[in-house]
DNA sequence: GTCTAATCGAGACGGTACGTCTCGTCTTCAC
DNA sequence: GTGAAGACGAGACGTACCGTCTCGATTAGAC
């Protein structure tokens, strides 16, 4: 996706500018179109290219549609709204609002469902996509662990258990409210959905794997 | 007192055989070929079925997968272990086995990503899939209840706004570890998702929006 | 194509409306859609008829069109205007005025068409369509020798290949003119036409093999 | 800064080979199955092409087989053999003998059958293979009246009216003779032929419409 | 100031699946 | 046993995209 020109290059540089073209194109197309109706195109004629020239960087549908979707979710960050619970409520409320986009509804769920077939979209999906926001998830216990509302970290083997944990459960609930349920995860049930959640971590004890 | 034509139907009447051959056929292209590959040609022809007698009965190939992947969900019961806890596990073990199925997970993301632009499509969803294993939460609530395990419902409104904050979690939490993380939701990792979700729920007031 | 119901037959006699409601509504599709477009489930519902029972009558497409076109050149015969020439141009306006309605047009010349790859077809337009028209040629030339205006047949082998050739440059012509030059084989057509023909027949020695 | 490219064309040009391969597949196809068993799928594949190159260039099977058999027509031309009878006698077995071949017989009725609902194919027909054919007529009364065989023309009016039925006469007799008939138009029916036809031409005055 | 090579647009190419249509047969119930 | 109704297996239709491949026409760095 680069256009760099690695010195020993030559001939014509690609154009920088048909990248993000394509990109906002393929966004574009989501919201008008949805997945499964997006062509690659149709996306070319959107953004003004060839379909070589789109060829020539992305190998497929699934993989350019996972980076046009990334970039939507670049924007997320652990807002520090003084405590544990407001911090939650705040990055799950922003979670929610990218879910409600259309082309992030539109691309996300087709995304994960053909990389149920293909590693190396599930590897490029968790690179681009859940990976970030996972650490969201570590800096918010360590604020909280700052703040003192948590515990020193006792076992270092738990921290990855439970951070998988709480990730799933966080995006799993969002997901599922926002798309099967087709309910807007508004205020009140983020603060409903929150507080069994903290309450749940804190009561109980986060994972021995005794029982 | 045999009256044969039920709404005065007239003509050859539909083959029976037909369904269960299609159903069972697209359930083997899902596990062969997954979502984006299977073809209703391809269907028929595993079925030993005519493209005609396939769209006869189903409008599209959202539709198709859509009952296909909901029979798969008519084995989920809610097991009686004795306590809550392992109610609750013993079912999202179940939902998490499902899961584990090729056809069920090809399926059953792709038509949700469908869903997103076809409100048709999402309540049919429902209708088959999701609404069935809301009774088993109530059941699960109910028979809870008896044991003493939980204090007698309060506010019946709060009921519902309950059950389906406790169905996004549990379905979302399932089918994100699954299908997003692609871990096993094995036994351990269902002991600690209930343990949290346990905990969560009785100690936080259930869902007063004063909280 | 009979309905008779042979006395010793039992059960329900085939309709006899029937038969004249097909061949009615294949001529009334023949002008509505053409031959190509013409479907037998068509034909069928406009007949007020299922499917079975028009199978059970015709074997196919090209045989009933057969039928239904036949029955509109029964009408031909052969005028005694006075003189072969004027016989001639009276029955040459017959058949044009046939050609020039679109049910004959569109489905004569097709099932010609099918008739040069399936010998069974090519016997059943014979045997319905051409051969009656041939016998107006015999009944002409005998009536010009009753009047004086042709010489007594001199030999019986010439006089089947005199027919034939007659009859090829009658129907020939007359088909080229209306449905490939598409010009109407008008009055005045039709008088030029008589008169070069006659005028060969008269002044050619008829037929001798020997040049 | 205009582009350059002749016409406005740009984009890789259209392969001439495909145009003689389909139309070759075309007449094979023919030859094997008929016009009514010809698919363009079936004709593609024999052509080693795509269907979408097929459509890309004809409209359908009509027009396709217009042209496939128009060129059998290309090799049709005038002989000098000293006469006006032996020059006529030559062109219609040539005629003849183009239409003894499976793929004009099959192909050229049926095009003419659907040319009766078709006003655009009808004038194809004439334009491809009906009009290069009236040029032999003209040509071959020039060279008549060199040889001093027919009187030069009197009335430039009646040069159309009577080349039109001149050939109306002779292409309607040899394709009534070898489709209808389904005699052969040997050196024998076309001698007859011939005679009938030069003598009625030379004993009829030629078109006054007052006769 | 050429030369050179990868880029660009456009669009034709061989494929594959689509969803529809018609075929001719078969199966049911009503008469 | 015939008739209307309509489901059935079969297969062609013409369209839409796929991802690849030529084209001529830009570019910008290398010479």
């Amino acid at each position: 996706m680069q256009s760099r020109t690695p010195a020993g290059r030559t001939g014509r540089p690609r154009s920088a500018a048909a990248d993000a073209a394509i990109l906002a194109a393929t966004r574009q197309a989501l919201v008008e179109l949805g997945w499964s109706k997006l062509t690659l195109g149709d996306v070319a004629t959107r953004a003004g290219v060839a379909k070589t020239t789109l060829y020539r960087r992305w190998s497929g549908k699934n993989e350019l549609v996972v980076d046009a979707v990334a970039e939507l979710f670049d924007e997320l960050e652990l807002p520090d709204r003084g405590s544990l619970a407001a911090d939650i409520e705040g990055v799950v409320l922003q979670f929610a609002a990218i879910l409600a986009r259309p082309e992030a509804r539109s691309g996300l769920m087709a995304v994960v469902a053909e990389a149920t077939r293909d590693d190396a979209l599930r590897d490029r999906i968790r690179a681009s996509i859940v990976d970030p926001q996972k650490d969201l998830v570590l800096e918010g216990r360590a604020r909280a662990r700052t703040r003192g509302e948590l515990p020193p970290e006792p076992d270092p083997l738990a921290v990855s258990r439970t951070v998988d944990l709480i990730f799933d459960m966080v995006a799993g609930a969002v997901v599922h409210r926002t798309l099967v349920s087709a309910e807007p995860a508004d205020e009140e049930w983020v603060r409903d959905f929150t507080r069994v959640l903290l309450h749940g971590l804190t009561a109980a004890a986060p994972g021995p794997s005794g029982g």
